[in-house]
DNA sequence: TATTGTTATACTCTATAACTATA
DNA sequence: TATAGTTATAGAGTATAACAATA
């Protein structure tokens, strides 16, 4: 099922005079049901998706993994634990910590990670056709400032 | 907690020549935690805050309100069961058909609504505020497209 | 027969608290 | 003591399938 619009209709009423922010909420919307349709079509769940990408440069701790995914330790462990079920990850000794464990990616993990990654990225990329050219570029680079100044202040608070 | 890069990183790998669509990748997750986040302070969870801003209007049917959210009926009824048990919403009978249900907000779901609707509106504008002023409405523009030609290929489809 | 909504069931994702093992 | 990870528990959100009541 596909969501149409709603959250944004009571924004519309009470957020006069603070612009158009109503449509930042239809584009969290599109763009998280736009990733969860593409982990949908490769049989994975939008976080099995992450936690992939996550992997997808080299193994990773399980307290790197849950701070990466923004989640409680506690909670990466059932999530590895499915995915581990699903034969997509492993979880293997880590030399000089007996205590830890890092996650890596399997074989078939590693081809469902590629091909999310690439689906996630066609995607998207068909989202932004219908814009102008230049007017693609200008989007992707207001968004990275929007996100890196939102990183800027969450790291010191 | 709050997440931070991880879904992004394969898209660096996989999608060069796509351009700059990892930052969608990320913009999604910094708008939805933010959405998240304010859920949160106002003690409702993010679908929850969706479903009272859809009642914002008027009362709407079951049937309405799935498609709205984008979820089937039948995880509805859980929804909506979760909300009225928090006295956030009601079922009341709909006149001249006895099948259907309508659902409504409460004094409190109401109240509930406005705070969350401000308060949305007050993050997603912080978040736009290192921005110049003049990209502010050019980002929220280009959202804006972004989002209607979305809806209008899901529509076709 | 078709539509509206609920119930039953199962699974994913999440948090908190308590625990084990190692550093 | 502090850190890494798991287990136990509880709750939210979701889908599918089967069902009841009404149109």
């Amino acid at each position: 099922m596909r969501p149409d619009e709603t959250t944004t209709d009571v924004l519309r009423c009470t957020a006069h005079g603070l612009g158009e922010l109503p449509e930042l909420v239809e584009l969290a919307i599109v763009l998280t049901s736009t990733m969860a349709r593409v982990a949908e079509e490769h049989e994975l769940t939008p976080m099995q998706g992450r936690l992939l990408c996550g992997l997808g440069e080299q193994p990773r701790r399980m307290v790197d993994l849950a701070q990466s995914l923004g989640i409680e330790k506690a909670a990466l462990t059932g999530l590895v634990d499915r995915a581990e079920r699903r034969g997509l990850v492993e979880r293997t000794p880590v030399p000089g910590d007996r205590r830890a464990v890092q996650v890596t990616l399997t074989e078939d993990g590693g081809q469902a990670m590629v091909a999310f990654g690439t689906g996630v990225a066609s995607a998207l990329g068909e989202l932004l056709e219908p814009l102008p050219v230049k007017d693609r570029a200008t989007f992707c680079r207001l968004a990275s400032a929007v996100v890196g100044s939102a990183r800027a202040t969450w790291d010191h608070a």
